[in-house]
DNA sequence: CATGTAACTGAACAAGCGTTCATTTGAAAA
DNA sequence: TTTTCAAATGAACGCTTGTTCAGTTACATG
């Protein structure tokens, strides 16, 4: 037996790239094997490269489509106001977007270090980019006078870090819902860089 | 030939360890092979294991060290006095302790899904202990009436992913040094939960 | 100097790895 | 109904994996 009933291209695709995911936010890039994927996508190994020009890209692609998404959503948010305003929209639009994607979340931090250095870079970049979003408002708040920041770089990067980590903790169902964590989350934020 | 000139249990003993904390660090636990830390350490891969019984154990044994000298370095802080006090010694001790040690940060957050399932209770259980250290502190502040944290659970896993974070992209003999950077932080957070 | 043994080698084991490719299949197009 | 070809299979490739163990070596002890 060779081709599956009812088996597409359509549907095989993007259901690698779903079980790609999953499994390498659950157990990491170099834990999982391409028979692992396959097995769990209900093909034979040799069916996946089909869908990818090997393991490499099939990381690569998952963490370049999360980072472009991220910030194609930034960009639709038209974020704009003073400084405080602007702040807000950006801290929890950061919670809205990341809550629901744990896995892409987990992937794009812990496997960094398993891309090949012209991957790296290219993640790096669009990391930085989004690290910048933040940073101009900080600026700017700076600038009005509503924030005091003694390092906007330092602060970007410790808020990244604060809103980011909850991603790693926060279960679905659990005690609070993500309107209370995105309020708490908030007054943490505008508490910490207010003057 | 066999036993290597001027060879010991207490010279390769910890070589195995550090070796394996450093590869661990830089390439995950997954992508490192008993060949390589061997190899590194300069002798072959049978011989490690009279330093430890198998993979597990070593990357088990690096995460609890790691934790147990943690909580241990914490108590003989003895930390007292008022809770904006207290706050400000947990978090420049995190940063001081946590700065120089970065390879066993980055092990010890990033490795936890290699465990194996008692394994991770046990490391689970201990960084427990420390964030309860941190809520505490926050619980007191907030009965004192110098904090204002509307949850003190939320509280402490943002300020803990703040200060840890750090470790993740801060580089000695860059722009800023330790005691610029554990001042910028502590300003962050004494005024995200001040009232 | 002789001896015991801790420390290490080097080969071996079965299993799994990423990847390639000739072949087979089944559904859509003619 | 026949033809076509995308989408699979399954075997094979050479290599690496964690782990074991009989054998070898160099040092400490008597």
């Amino acid at each position: 037996m060779a081709r599956k009933q009812g088996s597409h291209s359509d549907i095989t695709g993007p259901r690698v790239q779903d079980t790609a995911l999953r499994l390498i936010a659950r157990h990491g890039y170099a834990a999982v094997s391409m028979r692992q994927i396959a097995a769990d996508v209900g093909v034979q190994a040799g069916a996946l490269y089909n869908y990818t020009s090997d393991k490499q890209s099939l990381l690569f692609d998952l963490m370049r489509d999360h980072m472009a998404d991220l910030l194609a959503a930034l960009a639709a948010e038209d974020i704009n106001g003073d400084a405080m305003t602007r702040l807000e929209a950006f801290t929890r639009f950061h919670i809205r977007y990341h809550l629901p994607r744990s896995d892409q979340v987990f992937v794009s931090y812990m496997e960094l270090r398993n891309l090949l250095p012209e991957n790296f870079t290219t993640i790096e970049g669009l990391r930085r980019e989004y690290e910048d979003e933040l940073e101009d408002i900080l600026c700017a708040g700076e600038a009005e006078g509503l924030f005091a920041v003694p390092d906007t770089r330092v602060a970007t990067m410790a808020l990244i870090a604060m809103l980011t980590g909850l991603s790693h903790w926060y279960r679905e169902g659990g005690r609070l819902d993500m309107n209370t964590i995105e309020t708490i989350y908030w007054d943490l934020v505008r508490k910490s860089v207010s003057v």
